[in-house]
DNA sequence: TGTAAATTTGACCATTTGGTTAAATCATAT
DNA sequence: ATATGATTTAACCAAATGGTCAAATTTACA
């Protein structure tokens, strides 16, 4: 592949990645993807052959992404507290930098489990490594016992939530752009000080 | 109105919330509507004028339904323990009756919240009242000091995403769908728990 | 029962949308 | 320089989709 070709399938796949995150795969148009890229709507299909290779495209390097980070930090040698500490910081961080990815990816999954799931579930996330930090501390007395299951998805889900169901929530709290964006930063030292102070003895 | 004409109406509703909610506004398709609903397509239009009409009135519907009960709860006259306990019962049993409604509202108000956001604003939901409560019961030494803001969305986020990222959770834990019942199950003193042994004192 | 209004249907329409194609343009190598 | 292959475009196509309409059917009631 020449330079220009590489260059044009890459100006797609950025257009095609910002178009599908927000309006998922019925509510985006080719033309609109081939707008944003300011290219011909037939070179979508010259580079990608259809509409829904050119989601699939998306997704599974959007899903290869999404945990590479969480799985190294999660294997790392320290310990649960720092552990956490580290968890929330990064998970916001790369939360703030992409708030959409959590919804699209929620979204995909649940109209199409079956064609989608594929590519999650090479995540090599295991939650026994946790389990078995969590037994050692607990052992040390450091900790409450606490299923891995369990706590790995409250710490997610706090800090998913609030971008998720931004509009929700934002609306409920009755805050401004810049109040929610303050709240968001709050939520940092919130989660890992209501994780900490329920599992610490 | 008669008796068949309201009959019709409503099994259009039924039919129309049904695949919404799984399918999306963007996903759903007039005929598969009418077809759920066992009547020709044409009745969409004379009951409802227009597809987005007919969603509005399926959307608004459920978002009147989002709230009541919460904010009922949060009321109430009892401590703040108890409060959270019946919250997280109430919530998960809700949310088992109707596994796709969050999904469904955050995809919603998400990819248009202009549009949607309005049937939100009424939810009456008052954090005022639940800060309050908490500065009272810190007073008297029951629990410790957190904003009602970080504790309510930690509540709801950790009884919600394990719903709406079920296919995700499922299959980063291995689990088969009876054990992700049962994993659903535990939650409920799981979250109760975690929460409480979080802000007691 | 007869009739006027409401309800229901099948056939049809216009637009949108994903996709194709043949021609034009560009880049590259001899 | 120019021939060859890759890239890009405008014009076009077929299917799908939301929506309309006139005719048929059912319902209500005088």
């Amino acid at each position: 592949m020449t330079l220009a070709g590489e260059n044009t399938e890459n100006q797609i796949l950025i257009a095609a990645r910002d178009v599908f995150i927000i309006k998922g795969y019925e509510g985006a148009r080719m033309q609109e993807i081939a707008d944003q890229a300011g290219i011909n709507k037939a070179l979508l299909h010259y580079y990608f052959r259809s509409k829904e290779k050119l989601f699939e495209a998306v997704f599974s390097e959007v899903a290869a992404n999404l945990f590479p980070a969480m799985k190294h930090l999660l294997e790392a040698e320290i310990g649960i507290k720092e552990k956490i500490t580290f968890f929330v910081k990064m998970y916001l961080k790369a939360l703030h930098e992409n708030p959409f990815i959590p919804a699209f990816v929620i979204n995909t999954l649940n109209s199409n489990p079956e064609s989608f799931l594929k590519y999650i579930k090479k995540s090599g996330v295991n939650p026994i490594l946790l389990q078995t930090q969590i037994e050692d501390e607990v052992s040390r007395g450091l900790i409450r016992t606490i299923k891995a299951e369990h706590l790995l998805v409250n710490i997610i889900a706090m800090c998913i939530f609030p971008f998720v169901a931004r509009p929700i929530v934002q609306t409920i709290f009755n805050m401004e752009h810049d109040e929610y964006q303050a709240y968001l930063e709050d939520r940092g030292n919130e989660i890992t000080d209501f994780v900490l102070k329920s599992i610490c003895i």
